[in-house]
DNA sequence: TCAGGGCGGGTAATCGATTACCCAAAGCGT
DNA sequence: ACGCTTTGGGTAATCGATTACCCGCCCTGA
């Protein structure tokens, strides 16, 4: 008692005041809260869980990680989160790694290399379990964060130097095909594409796999792409080149949803009563009462969450990522 | 040299090894590198600065916070990512913070006092600088966290038990009371409100300052309001509401744009010709392309940012909070 | 010449949890 | 009855950065 640096000291309760409490020592305090068996008598397991309990004893996670050299921390990398698909899959996987305890640190990148590259550099000092990137582009420090054996998972986007890197998301070239098959199958006869910046494993992916299918509906002056990374840019952009033609495709992909807002737009302005079937992908619920002559390739937000966080606390199952199926969401379904 | 552990062991540089490389001790080294003056020649200096910058030196976030006794880090709260208004708030607060080396905790709360209570709890091992609510809703850990005097900031909406707990955010009365003001300078002459749950300080003061600018043109019956969470469907029964009425209002004020969104569609479907002038709040970049027709106070995102990294850093100035001006941004401007 | 003080820098304690290692007592087989 | 293995638990080192305290040198003024 005496030797006690202070009777109930300001703060939260440490380890060592609640191995006091109990009676025991900290090591035994440790062993018990951490659930390592054959350590304690039952006797002992319940006092100590009970007083800790009590004093709502928490492990400070500084120095836990400090001991164990990793925190229980994610660093997750996004682009732009006012895009809503990326705030979406932020919070899907959030969602999911709160309940093992981990924690996620957030990142907006705005798109731009330097940032993502600090944003590494800086978050190496936190030793994260592990550092998940939506959209990565690629970057010195990437590559060499990677080089190093450092545990990155890349979400939505391939990683742009290794195309094998773990790995969540969809089979972005199944889904292009898939959606020219749903517009052929719905009668278009001339289609079209309006795609962002083709960097992105992504967007390549979706167009690839869309002229596949497309066959001679898709003819090349029909394939519009933009560098940009604004995609509401992009989109109105494509509506003026068509509009510039007389005629425009009657069946369009459009590798994001947004792109596909912007282009809606200004078609729907020109020729209100011939509007083009038009397909986004990421399917925001939103969508549907912001958009409803949209259809879009939706991603299975939840499952993402799920694989990711499979990925992070480490399945077995999980280590080399997961393609996971996405939906088809047609409009006025 | 033989003395330490090892030569160049694996992970990232540590002090000691920057210490010894630059021939100090570690005391000087670290002195050095967090700028405190008077203690070494310009010479060391630059030979400390030198290794560590050669060594990608960056001081271990948790043996410094161990020590310190504080995280550079703050936890923010958000009950719903999804709402993009809540993404945009989360990615500027994120952007203002991390110049200063600060990095953002999310949880998302999903509405959900429990989620809302874990989450308190679980975020105070980490020691966090600060804690930042985006419309926080009242709870048990949420009192008893302010009780034991630590560190949180309502962005937004302020806290349900304590008006004058630190807050940043717009003044919504003045707010409602400007919408209400620009809807008769329109020539509006019969005013309506839609508004979310009442235990919102934001929405509740909205609705204040609408009806005091309001006057006659505002009758009782047309302020519906919704107690669900879900925006979309608060505006989506208020118009079928008013469809069950003969007539609606013709200028109309939503506490959200989500609100506004789902109660245009539905009104739009009705009458496409006669469709009521309608302000929501919180101006996201997409409305102009998803949604010409609304007007909506906007949020002074960046400004919001700018203000909780003052309050978080300490700023004298910025003690209290902030309250700052809105936008008004009137639809076709 | 000597006391005092500032400058430049080193030694070691410290933050709190984990865990390698040690130890006593009890059980057990022969 | 003796050696061996569990069982239950304690002691202290450790993770890495910060910082209180100490120390020697040189300069200055009396």
């Amino acid at each position: 008692m005496s030797t006690l640096k202070r009777a109930a000291a300001a703060g939260p309760a440490t380890l060592r005041e609640v191995a006091a409490a109990a009676g025991v020592s900290t090591a035994t305090a440790s062993r018990v809260l951490n659930g390592i068996p054959g350590k304690a008598t039952e006797q002992t397991v319940r006092r100590v869980r009970e007083v800790a309990d009590r004093l709502a004893y928490r492990p400070l996670a500084a120095a836990r990680e400090l001991r164990r050299g990793v925190a229980e921390l994610v660093v997750l990398l996004a682009p732009n989160l006012a895009n809503p698909t990326m705030a979406t899959l932020a919070a899907a996987i959030e969602t999911a790694l709160r309940p093992d305890g981990i924690g996620v640190v957030l990142c907006d990148t705005h798109d731009e290399v330097a940032l993502q590259d600090e944003a590494l550099a800086a978050t190496r000092a936190l030793r994260p379990r592990a550092t998940v990137l939506l959209g990565a582009v690629a970057s010195p420090a990437l590559a060499q964060r990677q080089a190093e054996g450092e545990r990155l998972l890349f979400v939505g986007r391939r990683c742009p130097d290794a195309p094998h890197a773990p790995f969540v998301g969809i089979d972005d070239r199944v889904a292009g095909r898939a959606v020219a098959e749903a517009l052929l199958a719905a009668g278009r006869r001339r289609l079209g594409v309006v795609h962002g910046p083709l960097f992105s494993s992504a967007t390549a992916e979706r167009v690839e796999g869309f002229r596949a299918a497309g066959g001679r509906a898709l003819r090349a002056a029909d394939v519009l792409g933009g560098d940009g990374l604004d995609h509401l840019r992009i989109g109105a952009a494509a509506a003026e080149l068509w509009r510039q033609r007389a005629l425009g495709p009657d069946g369009i992909m459009c590798t994001s949803d947004l792109i596909a807002l912007s282009l809606h737009r200004v078609l729907a302005a020109l020729r209100p009563a011939a509007a083009p079937v038009i397909w986004g992908f990421d399917g925001s619920p939103l969508n549907r009462w912001v958009a409803p002559w949209l259809s879009s390739v939706s991603l299975p937000y939840v499952e993402i969450g799920a694989a990711v966080r499979g990925w992070v606390v480490g399945d077995a199952a999980a280590a080399e990522g997961a393609i996971l199926p996405f939906r088809l969401e047609a409009a006025g379904a």
